[in-house]
DNA sequence: CACAAGGAAACGC
DNA sequence: GCGTTTCCTTGTG
C-alpha cells in the first residue's frame, strides 16, 4: 500500500513476475478451451515460477495458485503500480505525452501454448497483467528454421537521418528508466482511449481481440510521434506487426485489410465501442504538417476529440467502411466491466474486478497457420522449462524460443497424424 | 495503388 | 540481444 517512486516502478517492470498474482479460486476449469479439432488436447499456460498447477488423472488443469513466498510483495507492488497507472493519465495529458508513457512489462516470456483459458486474478495494471495472462494462438515456424532463411548480403547505402525535428517525444518517469512501450502496448492504449478509438483504430470484436486500423495512416503516425520517428508510415509499422505474427502477439485476420488479432488480452482491458457518437474515419492522407491528429505538444493541453480529427475530413462515414464484423460491431461489452464506450482513466477500478477474458477467437477469421495445437504433454514441458527459467532468469527469450520449437514440432506431429487417419491422439513429443 | 508477407540489415537501447 | 525501423521483393485485389 505505499506509494512507489519511480525506481520502485521501474524496478517492478524490469520484474514482471511481481506485477501479478494468481488467486486460484478464479480459476474455472470449465472455461477451458482449445481450438482444433484434432484430438485435443487441453492444456494450460502456467508461466510464473511461483505458481503450481493441479490437473487430474486427464491432465486436466484445475487449479493454479501460488506456491511460495512472495505474496506480499506481490500485492504491495499490484497495489502501487495501480494507483500509478490510475493517478494522472490521460485526460490532462496530450497523446503524445500519454502515449510515450511505458506502462505495460514485456511479452517476452509469452508461451507458445494452445490455448486453454486460465482465469486468474492478477490484481495487476492495465497492461501489467502479466504475460501468464496471454496465450498465444498461433502457430509458427521455429525461430530455428526462421533463421536458416537467411541469404547472403547485400550491400546497402546509408540510410539517411530523419528530419522533421518539430515532433518531441516527451519522456515522463515511466520511460526515463529505459522502459519504452512496444507497438503492441501502444495498440492497446490506442484502443482504450476515447480520443482514437475508434476513430482510428477500433475493436471488431473484442472478445476475438480483433480489431481494425480504421485509419491506418493516422495510427502510423501516432505511433511514429511516439517513437520519435516523422517517416513512420504503415508500411513500416505493418513490418513491426508482422513480426508479431511469429512471436504469437498478433494474428492477421485473414480476408480483412488492416484487421488484427491480439492474440490474448489483459483481462481489465476496457473496450471503447463505436456507439458512443465519435465517428471512425477511413484513411485519408491530409498531412498535417506533424502534428496530425491534433496531438499537441503542450505538456498540459487536454485533446479533444475535435481537435482530432479536425484535419481527418468531419464527414460522416459510418457505414461506408467495409465493416466486415457484421453483428458485434456495436455491441457493449464483453464482461462485467466498466461502462463500454467509457474510459475512466481516473477511476481505478478495484483490483479484485480484474479477470483474465481469454477469447476465443472466432477461429474461421483467422489464418489457420496461426492456430497452435500443443499437448498437455508439451506443456508440462513448458513448466519445466519455466522452472529453468526462475532458476535463470535472463533467459526468458531462450525459453519462449525453445517453447516455440517445441509447439512448431508437435503441431506437425499432429498435423500429421490427423491427416494420416484422422485418429491421432495427442502423441509424445 | 494500398495492403500484405517476409527477408535482410541497420539502429537504439 | 531485442524490438523495432528501413528497405526491399513479390504477390494480391
Amino acid at each position: 500500500m505505499r506509494p512507489a517512486g519511480d525506481s520502485d516502478y521501474t524496478a517492478m517492470l524490469q520484474q514482471p513476475e511481481l506485477i501479478f498474482d494468481f488467486a486460484s479460486d478464479h480459476f474455472n476449469p470449465s472455461q477451458m478451451w482449445a481450438y482444433t479439432d484434432c484430438p485435443a488436447v487441453t492444456v494450460e499456460e502456467v508461466p510464473h515460477p511461483h505458481l503450481l498447477s493441479y490437473r487430474d488423472d486427464h491432465q486436466q488443469l484445475l487449479k493454479v495458485e501460488p506456491c511460495e513466498s512472495g505474496e506480499e510483495e506481490t500485492m504491495e507492488t499490484l497495489v502501487a503500480a495501480d494507483s500509478l497507472l490510475t493517478m494522472d493519465c490521460v485526460d490532462t495529458l496530450s497523446l503524445e505525452q500519454h502515449y510515450s508513457q511505458a506502462f505495460l512489462p514485456s511479452l517476452g516470456d509469452v508461451i507458445a501454448t494452445p490455448v486453454a483459458q486460465v482465469t486468474v486474478s492478477a490484481e495487476g495494471v492495465v497492461g501489467a497483467v502479466d504475460q501468464s495472462q496471454w496465450h498465444s494462438l498461433h502457430k509458427e515456424r521455429p525461430a530455428a528454421q526462421l533463421q536458416a532463411k537467411k541469404r547472403s548480403k547485400k550491400p546497402r547505402h546509408q540510410r539517411a537521418e530523419s528530419p522533421t525535428p518539430d515532433i518531441k517525444v516527451k519522456k515522463n518517469k515511466y520511460n526515463k528508466g529505459g522502459h519504452t512501450l512496444y507497438l503492441w502496448q501502444f495498440l492497446m492504449e490506442l484502443l482504450q482511449d476515447r480520443q482514437v478509438c475508434p476513430r482510428y483504430i477500433k475493436w471488431t470484436d473484442p472478445q476475438a481481440g480483433i480489431f481494425k486500423l480504421v485509419n491506418s495512416k493516422a495510427v502510423a503516425r501516432l505511433w511514429g510521434k511516439h517513437k520519435n520517428k516523422p517517416d513512420m508510415n504503415y508500411e513500416t509499422m505493418g513490418r513491426a506487426l508482422r513480426y508479431y505474427y511469429q512471436r504469437g502477439i498478433l494474428n492477421k485476420v485473414e480476408g480483412q485489410r488492416l484487421v488484427y488479432q491480439f492474440t490474448s488480452l489483459p483481462k481489465d482491458m476496457i473496450y471503447i465501442t463505436d456507439g458512443d457518437g465519435v465517428k471512425e474515419e477511413e484513411d485519408d492522407d491530409q498531412d498535417n504538417s506533424g502534428n496530425e491528429d491534433g496531438v499537441s505538444d503542450d505538456s498540459d493541453s487536454t485533446v479533444s476529440s475535435d481537435q482530432l480529427g479536425e484535419e481527418e475530413g468531419e464527414e460522416e462515414e459510418e457505414e461506408e467502411e467495409d465493416d466486415s464484423q457484421p453483428p458485434q460491431k456495436k455491441m457493449s461489452l464483453v464482461s462485467n466491466r466498466a461502462t463500454p464506450t467509457q474510459r475512466t482513466r481516473s477511476a481505478p477500478r478495484p483490483a479484485a474486478q480484474r479477470e483474465t477474458v481469454l477469447r476465443p477467437a472466432s477461429a474461421s477469421l483467422i489464418q489457420e497457420q496461426h492456430l497452435p495445437i500443443v499437448s498437455a504433454e508439451m506443456l508440462r514441458t513448458l513448466q519445466n522449462l519455466q522452472k529453468v527459467r526462475s532458476l535463470q532468469p535472463a533467459g526468458q527469450a531462450s525459453v519462449f524460443k525453445t517453447a516455440q520449437l517445441l509447439g512448431s514440432l508437435y503441431e506437425r506431429q499432429a498435423a500429421s497424424e490427423c491427416a494420416q487417419d484422422g485418429e491421432g491422439g495427442a502423441g509424445d513429443v
